[in-house]
DNA sequence: AAACAATGTTATAGATACTTACTTCAATCC
DNA sequence: GGATTGAAGTAAGTATCTATAACATTGTTT
Protein backbone atom coordinates (compact mmCIF):
# COMPACT_ATOMS: atom_id res chain seq x y z
CA UNK A 1 0.00 0.00 0.00
CA UNK A 2 2.17 3.08 -0.89
CA UNK A 3 0.64 5.44 0.03
CA UNK A 4 -0.25 7.03 -3.20
CA UNK A 5 1.95 9.71 -3.17
CA UNK A 6 1.76 10.18 -6.97
CA UNK A 7 -1.81 10.69 -6.62
CA UNK A 8 -2.06 12.99 -3.93
CA UNK A 9 1.16 14.75 -5.18
CA UNK A 10 1.42 18.10 -3.71
CA UNK A 11 -0.15 21.15 -5.33
CA UNK A 12 2.06 23.25 -5.96
CA UNK A 13 1.14 27.37 -7.26
CA UNK A 14 1.45 28.05 -10.91
CA UNK A 15 5.26 29.00 -11.61
CA UNK A 16 4.81 31.43 -14.59
CA UNK A 17 1.89 33.07 -16.26
CA UNK A 18 0.94 29.73 -17.91
CA UNK A 19 0.58 26.76 -15.61
CA UNK A 20 2.25 24.28 -17.79
CA UNK A 21 0.43 21.26 -15.34
CA UNK A 22 -3.18 23.02 -14.96
CA UNK A 23 -5.09 20.17 -15.77
CA UNK A 24 -3.37 17.28 -13.84
CA UNK A 25 -3.30 19.63 -10.79
CA UNK A 26 -7.05 20.01 -11.15
CA UNK A 27 -7.11 15.90 -10.87
CA UNK A 28 -4.95 16.49 -8.00
CA UNK A 29 -6.98 18.95 -6.43
CA UNK A 30 -10.44 16.55 -6.93
CA UNK A 31 -8.33 13.91 -4.98
CA UNK A 32 -7.78 16.03 -2.18
CA UNK A 33 -10.94 17.75 -2.18
CA UNK A 34 -12.94 14.88 -2.16
CA UNK A 35 -11.21 13.45 0.86
CA UNK A 36 -11.25 16.60 2.90
CA UNK A 37 -14.52 18.20 2.15
CA UNK A 38 -16.66 14.68 1.14
CA UNK A 39 -17.85 13.20 -2.39
CA UNK A 40 -20.88 16.13 -2.78
CA UNK A 41 -18.79 19.05 -1.04
CA UNK A 42 -16.14 19.48 -4.40
CA UNK A 43 -16.82 22.86 -5.92
CA UNK A 44 -14.41 23.82 -8.71
CA UNK A 45 -13.67 26.89 -7.64
CA UNK A 46 -11.97 25.60 -4.87
CA UNK A 47 -9.87 23.41 -6.75
CA UNK A 48 -8.86 26.96 -8.78
CA UNK A 49 -7.85 28.25 -5.77
CA UNK A 50 -6.07 25.13 -4.46
CA UNK A 51 -4.16 24.90 -7.47
CA UNK A 52 -3.57 28.48 -7.67
CA UNK A 53 -5.35 30.03 -10.48
CA UNK A 54 -9.08 32.06 -10.80
CA UNK A 55 -12.13 30.52 -10.71
CA UNK A 56 -12.37 30.21 -14.42
CA UNK A 57 -9.31 28.77 -15.52
CA UNK A 58 -10.31 25.06 -15.13
CA UNK A 59 -12.39 25.40 -18.10
CA UNK A 60 -9.86 25.79 -20.27
CA UNK A 61 -9.07 22.72 -19.41
CA UNK A 62 -12.66 20.74 -18.72
CA UNK A 63 -15.79 21.14 -20.64
CA UNK A 64 -17.41 20.89 -17.45
CA UNK A 65 -16.96 20.37 -13.18
CA UNK A 66 -18.33 16.53 -14.43
CA UNK A 67 -15.82 16.48 -17.17
CA UNK A 68 -12.99 17.16 -13.98
CA UNK A 69 -14.64 14.49 -11.61
CA UNK A 70 -14.70 11.85 -14.55
CA UNK A 71 -10.75 12.67 -15.30
CA UNK A 72 -10.15 12.17 -12.04
CA UNK A 73 -12.60 8.81 -11.53
CA UNK A 74 -10.67 7.50 -14.37
CA UNK A 75 -7.00 8.41 -12.77
CA UNK A 76 -7.99 7.04 -9.50
CA UNK A 77 -9.18 3.69 -11.27
CA UNK A 78 -6.33 3.23 -13.56
CA UNK A 79 -4.05 3.32 -10.24
CA UNK A 80 -6.58 0.77 -9.00
CA UNK A 81 -6.25 -1.57 -11.95
CA UNK A 82 -2.44 -0.88 -11.53
CA UNK A 83 -2.08 -1.82 -7.86
CA UNK A 84 -4.29 -5.05 -8.13
CA UNK A 85 -1.58 -6.20 -10.67
CA UNK A 86 0.63 -5.42 -7.70
CA UNK A 87 -0.70 -6.80 -4.99
CA UNK A 88 -1.41 -10.24 -6.66
CA UNK A 89 1.90 -10.55 -8.03
CA UNK A 90 3.66 -12.12 -4.79
CA UNK A 91 0.88 -14.83 -4.68
CA UNK A 92 0.88 -18.16 -6.43
CA UNK A 93 -1.57 -17.89 -9.68
CA UNK A 94 -4.53 -19.42 -8.26
CA UNK A 95 -4.29 -19.55 -4.75
CA UNK A 96 -6.88 -18.36 -2.19
CA UNK A 97 -4.19 -15.54 -0.99
CA UNK A 98 -4.25 -14.25 -4.66
CA UNK A 99 -8.04 -13.94 -4.79
CA UNK A 100 -7.96 -12.45 -1.30
CA UNK A 101 -5.45 -9.90 -1.90
CA UNK A 102 -7.89 -8.26 -4.55
CA UNK A 103 -10.27 -8.29 -2.26
CA UNK A 104 -8.86 -6.76 0.13
CA UNK A 105 -6.70 -4.42 -1.38
CA UNK A 106 -10.27 -3.17 -2.57
CA UNK A 107 -11.52 -2.92 1.03
CA UNK A 108 -8.29 -1.05 1.93
CA UNK A 109 -8.90 1.43 -0.60
CA UNK A 110 -12.46 2.35 0.51
CA UNK A 111 -10.90 3.49 3.69
CA UNK A 112 -8.04 4.93 2.74
CA UNK A 113 -10.16 7.08 -0.04
CA UNK A 114 -13.20 7.27 1.28
CA UNK A 115 -13.99 9.89 -1.04
CA UNK A 116 -12.98 8.71 -3.87
CA UNK A 117 -14.97 6.12 -3.44
CA UNK A 118 -18.10 7.62 -3.18
CA UNK A 119 -17.41 9.29 -6.37
CA UNK A 120 -16.27 6.39 -8.08
CA UNK A 121 -19.32 4.22 -7.15
CA UNK A 122 -21.79 6.64 -5.50
CA UNK A 123 -22.32 9.52 -7.25
CA UNK A 124 -25.45 9.35 -10.01
CA UNK A 125 -23.58 11.47 -12.62
CA UNK A 126 -21.69 10.13 -16.40
CA UNK A 127 -25.13 10.32 -17.76
CA UNK A 128 -23.24 10.74 -20.98
CA UNK A 129 -22.13 6.82 -20.56
CA UNK A 130 -18.71 7.44 -19.72
CA UNK A 131 -17.36 4.46 -21.69
CA UNK A 132 -13.62 5.15 -20.95
CA UNK A 133 -14.59 4.41 -17.14
CA UNK A 134 -16.46 1.50 -18.28
CA UNK A 135 -13.95 -0.28 -19.88
CA UNK A 136 -11.67 0.51 -17.07
CA UNK A 137 -13.82 -1.16 -15.08
CA UNK A 138 -14.14 -3.94 -16.93
CA UNK A 139 -10.07 -4.54 -17.02
CA UNK A 140 -10.37 -4.42 -13.05
CA UNK A 141 -13.09 -6.57 -13.02
CA UNK A 142 -11.55 -9.15 -15.42
CA UNK A 143 -8.49 -9.20 -13.05
CA UNK A 144 -10.50 -10.71 -10.44
CA UNK A 145 -12.55 -12.92 -13.11
CA UNK A 146 -9.31 -14.28 -14.13
CA UNK A 147 -8.00 -15.00 -10.38
CA UNK A 148 -11.44 -16.40 -9.28
CA UNK A 149 -10.90 -18.73 -12.83
CA UNK A 150 -7.64 -19.89 -11.86
CA UNK A 151 -8.21 -20.29 -8.38
CA UNK A 152 -11.56 -23.09 -9.31
CA UNK A 153 -9.07 -24.50 -12.34
CA UNK A 154 -11.24 -23.21 -14.97
CA UNK A 155 -11.43 -21.20 -17.73
CA UNK A 156 -11.79 -17.08 -17.55
CA UNK A 157 -14.50 -17.59 -20.47
CA UNK A 158 -16.85 -19.84 -18.35
CA UNK A 159 -20.06 -18.02 -17.58
CA UNK A 160 -19.65 -19.64 -13.81
CA UNK A 161 -16.12 -17.83 -13.35
CA UNK A 162 -17.79 -14.35 -13.96
CA UNK A 163 -20.67 -15.50 -11.43
CA UNK A 164 -18.92 -16.05 -8.72
CA UNK A 165 -16.41 -13.43 -9.30
CA UNK A 166 -19.36 -11.12 -9.16
CA UNK A 167 -20.41 -12.56 -5.74
CA UNK A 168 -16.90 -11.83 -4.71
CA UNK A 169 -17.52 -8.13 -6.11
CA UNK A 170 -21.05 -7.91 -4.27
CA UNK A 171 -19.32 -8.74 -0.83
CA UNK A 172 -16.28 -6.20 -0.72
CA UNK A 173 -18.08 -3.96 -2.80
CA UNK A 174 -20.91 -4.07 0.26
CA UNK A 175 -18.58 -4.09 2.93
CA UNK A 176 -16.50 -1.02 1.33
CA UNK A 177 -19.49 0.70 1.37
CA UNK A 178 -21.04 -0.40 4.97
CA UNK A 179 -17.37 0.66 6.62
CA UNK A 180 -17.28 3.71 5.35
CA UNK A 181 -20.85 4.49 6.32
CA UNK A 182 -19.84 3.38 9.55
CA UNK A 183 -22.67 1.25 9.14
CA UNK A 184 -20.62 -2.02 10.15
CA UNK A 185 -19.32 -0.10 13.37
CA UNK A 186 -23.19 1.02 14.16
CA UNK A 187 -24.05 -2.65 13.97
CA UNK A 188 -21.09 -3.59 16.00
CA UNK A 189 -19.54 -5.74 13.40
CA UNK A 190 -16.83 -8.09 14.88
CA UNK A 191 -15.46 -9.28 11.77
CA UNK A 192 -12.03 -9.23 11.07
CA UNK A 193 -11.29 -8.56 7.30
CA UNK A 194 -9.30 -11.86 6.53
CA UNK A 195 -11.67 -13.71 8.10
CA UNK A 196 -14.46 -12.09 6.30
CA UNK A 197 -12.82 -12.70 2.56
CA UNK A 198 -11.87 -16.09 4.05
CA UNK A 199 -15.21 -17.02 4.71
CA UNK A 200 -16.87 -16.11 1.67
CA UNK A 201 -14.40 -17.45 -0.84
CA UNK A 202 -14.22 -20.91 0.66
CA UNK A 203 -18.42 -20.77 1.00
CA UNK A 204 -18.46 -18.98 -2.74
CA UNK A 205 -15.85 -20.88 -4.46
CA UNK A 206 -15.18 -23.84 -3.03
CA UNK A 207 -11.61 -25.13 -2.07
CA UNK A 208 -9.09 -24.53 -4.75
CA UNK A 209 -8.86 -27.02 -7.42
CA UNK A 210 -5.93 -25.21 -9.46
CA UNK A 211 -3.43 -27.86 -10.48
CA UNK A 212 -0.59 -25.31 -9.72
CA UNK A 213 1.09 -25.49 -7.09
CA UNK A 214 3.96 -23.09 -7.30
CA UNK B 1 -47.10 9.48 10.95
CA UNK B 2 -49.74 7.23 10.22
CA UNK B 3 -51.60 10.03 8.78
CA UNK B 4 -49.67 10.18 5.62
CA UNK B 5 -51.62 7.90 3.68
CA UNK B 6 -47.99 6.96 1.51
CA UNK B 7 -44.54 8.30 1.30
CA UNK B 8 -45.16 8.98 -2.09
CA UNK B 9 -48.91 10.54 -1.32
CA UNK B 10 -49.53 12.70 -3.98
CA UNK B 11 -47.94 16.58 -2.96
CA UNK B 12 -50.81 18.90 -3.11
CA UNK B 13 -50.37 22.88 -2.66
CA UNK B 14 -51.76 24.27 0.61
CA UNK B 15 -54.83 25.58 1.14
CA UNK B 16 -54.92 28.54 3.07
CA UNK B 17 -52.53 30.46 4.65
CA UNK B 18 -50.87 27.92 6.85
CA UNK B 19 -50.56 24.37 5.43
CA UNK B 20 -51.66 22.68 7.86
CA UNK B 21 -48.56 19.51 7.10
CA UNK B 22 -46.35 20.77 5.00
CA UNK B 23 -43.95 18.88 7.75
CA UNK B 24 -44.77 15.73 6.37
CA UNK B 25 -45.26 17.02 2.56
CA UNK B 26 -41.66 18.11 2.55
CA UNK B 27 -40.32 14.73 2.95
CA UNK B 28 -42.33 13.48 0.33
CA UNK B 29 -41.35 16.14 -1.82
CA UNK B 30 -37.85 14.44 -1.07
CA UNK B 31 -38.79 11.21 -1.54
CA UNK B 32 -40.01 12.38 -4.96
CA UNK B 33 -37.32 14.81 -5.96
CA UNK B 34 -34.06 12.58 -5.00
CA UNK B 35 -35.92 10.54 -7.96
CA UNK B 36 -36.33 13.16 -9.95
CA UNK B 37 -33.42 15.10 -10.06
CA UNK B 38 -30.87 12.18 -7.85
CA UNK B 39 -29.63 12.24 -4.19
CA UNK B 40 -27.33 15.34 -5.00
CA UNK B 41 -29.71 17.33 -7.19
CA UNK B 42 -32.32 17.63 -4.27
CA UNK B 43 -32.93 21.56 -2.70
CA UNK B 44 -35.11 22.83 -0.35
CA UNK B 45 -36.04 25.68 -2.62
CA UNK B 46 -37.31 22.77 -4.91
CA UNK B 47 -38.82 21.19 -2.13
CA UNK B 48 -40.80 24.37 -1.41
CA UNK B 49 -41.70 24.86 -5.07
CA UNK B 50 -43.02 21.25 -5.15
CA UNK B 51 -45.19 22.27 -1.99
CA UNK B 52 -46.36 25.13 -3.01
CA UNK B 53 -44.89 27.59 -0.49
CA UNK B 54 -42.49 29.85 -0.19
CA UNK B 55 -38.27 28.99 -0.12
CA UNK B 56 -38.28 29.86 3.46
CA UNK B 57 -41.14 27.86 4.79
CA UNK B 58 -39.27 24.61 5.28
CA UNK B 59 -36.97 26.36 8.11
CA UNK B 60 -40.31 26.39 10.23
CA UNK B 61 -40.19 22.78 10.26
CA UNK B 62 -36.29 21.96 9.99
CA UNK B 63 -33.32 23.60 10.99
CA UNK B 64 -31.30 23.00 7.66
CA UNK B 65 -31.23 21.30 4.78
CA UNK B 66 -29.76 18.52 6.30
CA UNK B 67 -32.55 17.88 8.39
CA UNK B 68 -35.06 17.51 6.00
CA UNK B 69 -32.94 14.95 4.49
CA UNK B 70 -32.57 12.52 7.47
CA UNK B 71 -36.03 13.16 7.94
CA UNK B 72 -36.61 12.11 5.03
CA UNK B 73 -33.97 8.66 5.52
CA UNK B 74 -35.64 8.02 9.24
CA UNK B 75 -39.08 8.05 7.20
CA UNK B 76 -37.75 5.51 4.36
CA UNK B 77 -36.06 3.34 7.12
CA UNK B 78 -39.11 2.65 9.21
CA UNK B 79 -40.76 1.78 6.02
CA UNK B 80 -38.19 -0.69 5.10
CA UNK B 81 -38.54 -2.09 8.59
CA UNK B 82 -42.44 -3.13 8.17
CA UNK B 83 -41.94 -3.83 4.95
CA UNK B 84 -39.30 -6.47 5.80
CA UNK B 85 -41.62 -7.96 8.50
CA UNK B 86 -44.27 -8.33 5.85
CA UNK B 87 -42.26 -9.78 3.35
CA UNK B 88 -41.00 -12.47 5.90
CA UNK B 89 -44.57 -12.86 6.98
CA UNK B 90 -45.73 -15.47 4.68
CA UNK B 91 -42.96 -18.15 4.95
CA UNK B 92 -42.30 -20.28 7.69
CA UNK B 93 -39.84 -19.01 9.99
CA UNK B 94 -36.11 -20.54 9.81
CA UNK B 95 -36.71 -21.46 6.20
CA UNK B 96 -34.58 -20.16 3.07
CA UNK B 97 -37.62 -18.67 1.57
CA UNK B 98 -38.16 -16.52 4.51
CA UNK B 99 -34.20 -15.08 4.72
CA UNK B 100 -33.86 -14.88 0.40
CA UNK B 101 -37.44 -12.47 0.80
CA UNK B 102 -35.32 -10.19 3.03
CA UNK B 103 -32.72 -9.79 0.29
CA UNK B 104 -34.64 -9.51 -2.54
CA UNK B 105 -36.90 -6.63 -0.97
CA UNK B 106 -34.02 -4.77 0.05
CA UNK B 107 -32.70 -5.63 -3.80
CA UNK B 108 -36.00 -4.30 -5.22
CA UNK B 109 -36.28 -1.40 -2.79
CA UNK B 110 -32.78 -0.21 -4.16
CA UNK B 111 -33.70 -0.74 -7.89
CA UNK B 112 -37.24 1.01 -7.32
CA UNK B 113 -36.08 3.85 -4.92
CA UNK B 114 -32.26 4.12 -6.39
CA UNK B 115 -32.24 8.29 -5.06
CA UNK B 116 -33.44 7.12 -1.59
CA UNK B 117 -31.18 4.37 -1.45
CA UNK B 118 -27.76 6.50 -2.01
CA UNK B 119 -29.60 9.30 -0.05
CA UNK B 120 -29.56 6.70 2.95
CA UNK B 121 -26.13 5.36 2.68
CA UNK B 122 -24.07 7.34 -0.12
CA UNK B 123 -24.38 10.66 1.64
CA UNK B 124 -21.71 11.26 3.44
CA UNK B 125 -24.17 13.62 5.81
CA UNK B 126 -25.15 13.21 9.59
CA UNK B 127 -21.87 13.46 10.86
CA UNK B 128 -23.88 14.39 14.23
CA UNK B 129 -24.31 10.76 14.05
CA UNK B 130 -27.84 10.65 13.76
CA UNK B 131 -28.86 8.79 16.17
CA UNK B 132 -32.34 7.74 15.27
CA UNK B 133 -31.26 6.46 12.13
CA UNK B 134 -28.91 4.45 13.38
CA UNK B 135 -31.54 2.89 15.74
CA UNK B 136 -33.71 2.46 13.05
CA UNK B 137 -30.64 0.69 11.02
CA UNK B 138 -30.67 -1.66 13.88
CA UNK B 139 -33.89 -2.80 14.04
CA UNK B 140 -33.83 -4.09 10.40
CA UNK B 141 -30.59 -5.55 10.52
CA UNK B 142 -32.48 -7.28 13.75
CA UNK B 143 -34.52 -8.75 11.44
CA UNK B 144 -31.87 -10.34 9.18
CA UNK B 145 -29.73 -11.87 12.44
CA UNK B 146 -33.39 -13.22 13.33
CA UNK B 147 -34.19 -14.56 10.10
CA UNK B 148 -30.30 -16.29 9.83
CA UNK B 149 -30.28 -17.54 13.59
CA UNK B 150 -33.54 -19.18 12.44
CA UNK B 151 -32.54 -20.75 9.72
CA UNK B 152 -29.07 -22.24 10.79
CA UNK B 153 -30.53 -23.38 14.07
CA UNK B 154 -28.77 -20.99 16.35
CA UNK B 155 -29.68 -18.15 19.15
CA UNK B 156 -30.22 -14.97 17.64
CA UNK B 157 -27.63 -13.74 20.46
CA UNK B 158 -24.79 -16.50 19.18
CA UNK B 159 -22.33 -14.09 17.87
CA UNK B 160 -21.80 -16.10 14.60
CA UNK B 161 -25.57 -15.44 13.62
CA UNK B 162 -24.69 -11.31 13.27
CA UNK B 163 -21.70 -12.62 11.09
CA UNK B 164 -23.33 -14.54 8.81
CA UNK B 165 -26.11 -12.04 8.49
CA UNK B 166 -23.39 -9.07 8.29
CA UNK B 167 -21.90 -11.57 5.04
CA UNK B 168 -25.81 -11.15 3.34
CA UNK B 169 -25.90 -7.92 4.10
CA UNK B 170 -22.94 -7.28 2.51
CA UNK B 171 -24.00 -9.36 -0.86
CA UNK B 172 -26.96 -7.72 -1.04
CA UNK B 173 -25.90 -4.06 -0.33
CA UNK B 174 -23.15 -4.28 -2.71
CA UNK B 175 -25.37 -5.97 -5.48
CA UNK B 176 -27.61 -2.97 -5.02
CA UNK B 177 -25.10 -0.42 -5.45
CA UNK B 178 -23.60 -2.34 -8.49
CA UNK B 179 -27.47 -2.87 -10.16
CA UNK B 180 -28.00 0.79 -9.77
CA UNK B 181 -24.71 2.49 -10.63
CA UNK B 182 -25.41 0.23 -13.84
CA UNK B 183 -21.94 -1.59 -13.25
CA UNK B 184 -23.47 -5.09 -13.29
CA UNK B 185 -24.81 -3.76 -16.47
CA UNK B 186 -21.75 -2.60 -17.85
CA UNK B 187 -19.62 -6.00 -17.04
CA UNK B 188 -22.55 -8.08 -18.05
CA UNK B 189 -23.60 -10.06 -14.78
CA UNK B 190 -25.97 -12.36 -16.21
CA UNK B 191 -27.08 -13.92 -12.85
CA UNK B 192 -31.09 -14.10 -11.63
CA UNK B 193 -31.05 -12.51 -8.50
CA UNK B 194 -32.94 -15.48 -7.39
CA UNK B 195 -30.66 -17.88 -7.77
CA UNK B 196 -27.65 -14.75 -6.84
CA UNK B 197 -29.30 -15.07 -3.20
CA UNK B 198 -29.74 -18.85 -3.28
CA UNK B 199 -26.05 -19.33 -3.97
CA UNK B 200 -24.92 -16.94 -1.17
CA UNK B 201 -27.09 -18.53 1.42
CA UNK B 202 -26.41 -22.00 0.44
CA UNK B 203 -22.52 -21.06 0.64
CA UNK B 204 -22.43 -18.97 3.43
CA UNK B 205 -25.31 -20.01 5.78
CA UNK B 206 -25.48 -24.21 4.74
CA UNK B 207 -28.33 -25.97 4.82
CA UNK B 208 -31.02 -25.13 6.81
CA UNK B 209 -31.45 -26.81 10.22
CA UNK B 210 -34.27 -25.81 11.51
CA UNK B 211 -37.26 -27.91 12.75
CA UNK B 212 -39.69 -26.40 10.95
CA UNK B 213 -40.28 -28.33 7.70
CA UNK B 214 -42.80 -26.49 5.27
C1' DA C 1 -60.91 40.53 23.19
C1' DA C 2 -56.02 40.68 23.68
C1' DA C 3 -51.82 38.37 23.90
C1' DC C 4 -49.32 34.72 22.23
C1' DA C 5 -47.54 30.91 19.47
C1' DA C 6 -47.17 28.82 15.22
C1' DT C 7 -46.52 29.10 10.52
C1' DG C 8 -46.64 31.49 6.60
C1' DT C 9 -44.42 35.65 3.41
C1' DT C 10 -41.04 38.89 1.34
C1' DA C 11 -36.42 40.56 1.30
C1' DT C 12 -31.82 39.80 1.49
C1' DA C 13 -26.92 38.33 2.36
C1' DG C 14 -23.44 35.20 1.08
C1' DA C 15 -21.82 31.00 -1.81
C1' DT C 16 -21.10 28.66 -5.92
C1' DA C 17 -21.41 27.15 -10.89
C1' DC C 18 -20.93 28.38 -15.15
C1' DT C 19 -20.52 31.86 -19.22
C1' DT C 20 -18.84 35.72 -21.75
C1' DA C 21 -15.93 39.53 -22.84
C1' DC C 22 -11.55 41.11 -22.25
C1' DT C 23 -6.41 40.89 -21.11
C1' DT C 24 -1.77 38.99 -20.83
C1' DC C 25 1.86 36.07 -22.10
C1' DA C 26 5.01 33.68 -25.25
C1' DA C 27 6.14 31.31 -29.37
C1' DT C 28 6.42 31.88 -34.32
C1' DC C 29 6.53 34.29 -38.87
C1' DC C 30 8.21 37.85 -41.78
C1' DG D 1 13.58 41.90 -33.84
C1' DG D 2 8.87 43.38 -33.80
C1' DA D 3 4.08 42.21 -35.01
C1' DT D 4 0.89 38.40 -35.16
C1' DT D 5 -1.60 34.73 -33.24
C1' DG D 6 -3.51 31.67 -30.18
C1' DA D 7 -3.34 29.67 -25.74
C1' DA D 8 -3.89 30.74 -20.82
C1' DG D 9 -5.85 33.58 -17.49
C1' DT D 10 -8.80 37.48 -15.32
C1' DA D 11 -12.93 39.94 -14.27
C1' DA D 12 -17.53 40.55 -14.30
C1' DG D 13 -22.30 38.98 -14.93
C1' DT D 14 -26.24 35.69 -14.43
C1' DA D 15 -28.61 32.29 -12.11
C1' DT D 16 -29.62 29.25 -8.25
C1' DC D 17 -29.38 27.82 -3.62
C1' DT D 18 -28.95 28.07 1.65
C1' DA D 19 -30.17 30.43 5.44
C1' DT D 20 -31.63 34.43 8.27
C1' DA D 21 -34.33 38.54 9.47
C1' DA D 22 -38.30 41.20 9.66
C1' DC D 23 -43.06 41.28 8.85
C1' DA D 24 -47.98 39.11 8.15
C1' DT D 25 -51.68 35.98 9.06
C1' DT D 26 -54.06 32.54 11.45
C1' DG D 27 -55.43 29.81 15.51
C1' DT D 28 -55.22 29.22 20.46
C1' DT D 29 -54.98 30.46 25.24
C1' DT D 30 -55.97 33.34 28.98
Amino acid sequence: MSEAADNLAPIEAKAGYHHGDLHQQLINAVHTLVEEKGADGFSVAEAARKAGVSSAAPYRHFKDKDAILRAAVLDAMEKMRAAMEAVMAPHPVGSPEAVNALGQHYIDFARERPGMFRLMFGITRSEESDCAVADKGSEVFGIVIKAVADYMGISADDPEARRRAYILWTVVHGHSWLTIDGKADQQKIDFPEPELLQAVSKGVLGRPTSASDH
